[in-house]
DNA sequence: TTTT
DNA sequence: TTTT
């Protein structure tokens, strides 16, 4: 099991579509950015306050198609992952990035009704599970350096038929 | 209120001392690392795996002076904020780092079992919020320090009576 | 504080639309019913399975004002809470239920997406908090006694400007 | 997956020792009342106000067999489990039960310093799973009549060699 | 970079 | 009683 709690619960807005690739094994993984804001009054002024926070969030397997599929730039969503940070080189200078996790042992739930606005947006057409899309490790912009390079199971004893 | 949900639960061990100074209002902030280790089962091995994460995690306010005056080195603790990035800039080069901010929103327990054993040490004596140890801000070494060599060390256990 | 944690997590949505009161301090109280659904695979058969839960939450002060004024019959909500357990009597046998409360330690999200349909529903007027609707508290349907009669602090030191 | 979300998180303490069954198909299932601490201060009178809230928690599998085995009256323990009300009937009256269900979707920690204390309880020699202690289900004391019909898979697959 |  |  573990030793210890490490769980990050989100609700929030996509920065942008998903970026979905496939790891050598065939799994799917999807990294997103999700906003939070939270708003307060300020002591002194009186005035409100903003802040909004940017989340990456990496997902893994069933998951990650199902956001890969379903989820879309401004898409509300509902994670709950693990927190997990990587190191990683730049001009041989160490730096560290702190994602959300979402695998089996996490949840998401699309919360945008996408049945009573009428633009819901046609799922789009995955890669076959069985047919990875980029077998290799391409490169990712600065920042977000080749993720998820933790041994992880495979995700494939999973239901299928409905994805959220 | 907000707009979206921002919430980090932790349960784990400080991997030393709080790190407590005040701001010039006289609030306090009370930094430390705390880890909380996962387990599983290898797939391919069939060996149990074992990944302990340091978590960087801020306190403001009286939650800070509590924690100041009562976790040490090794203490458990039950930790509930909002997770925040901050960025910061050395050598020319922006850097981020992402903290669990506990404040009035958030939540703090210190799970140690203090009646059981015998050795529990004195509470230190913590500054006078009127007299600010640290009235201003000091420079924070390499704003991301020595902290989480991703190995547990040992917990000096210790126990004790009063306000939690 | 508190000794332990008490925390409770929902997103459902409403069986109902909410049913408001007023307290003879002219704080409001608003109970909903939220139904969250279980899916899995049966084992056996192999068929889906689907568990649908409702769950009693109370709301108290602020944000129960918000939710009778904004959630309907079938909004989407996003509740945080503390599992309460109260104790009355019928027929002079003593039965409990158990409901979800969030005051101002909780929070509350209305997850519509409210822009994107067509029907989004005109804030119902809400009575004014110093001419309370219903002072005296009114009979209940069964299972579902005077609620909230618990020692609650008054909510009004709360911003008021928008209210999600 | 899921329709919603539906979770719950506690840290208390056992009101008694847990109640271990086992269900015709070997599978444990264990009941324990557990124990938070609200605390407040009374607007009207300045007071510090307590409130006990017990919580029945269910434990299902391999989570059972192990608070069987290491939770005691009084031991501290963190909960992740889901909410869900049971129906019942004592003299031909309908009543209700709420409880935590824990199961593989959820988590349990022993948060007792077992290790650093002498007095670490000796395990429980546990019935063997082969054997089930009690095949056939026995009556339940009041209020809480035959719990875990509920459909629940076996809990077979799952990583046996430390507890936790 | 999202959202209200 | 809701929702997909």
């Amino acid at each position: 099991m573990a030793r210890g709690v490490n769980k990050v619960i989100l609700i929030g807005n996509l920065g942008g579509d998903p970026d979905v690739r496939y790891l050598p094994n065939g799994n799917a993984v999807a990294n997103i950015t999700l906003a939070t804001t939270d708003s307060w009054k300020d002591k002194q002024s009186g005035q409100m306050q903003e802040r909004t926070e940017w989340h990456r969030v990496v997902f893994f397997g069933r998951v990650a198609e199902v956001v890969g599929e379903y989820a879309r730039k401004g898409s509300k969503l509902y994670v709950e992952g693990r927190l997990q940070t990587r190191e990683w080189e730049k001009d041989g200078v160490k730096r560290y990035t702190t994602e959300v996790v979402v695998d089996l042992g996490g949840q998401m739930q699309l919360l945008d009704g996408r049945s009573q606005g009428g633009d819901a947006p046609a799922p789009r057409q995955s890669a076959p599970r069985q047919q990875p899309q980029q077998p290799s490790q391409q490169q990712r912009p600065e920042q977000q350096p080749a993720a998820a390079q933790q041994a992880t199971p495979d995700y494939d004893s999973f239901d299928d038929d409905i994805p959220f």
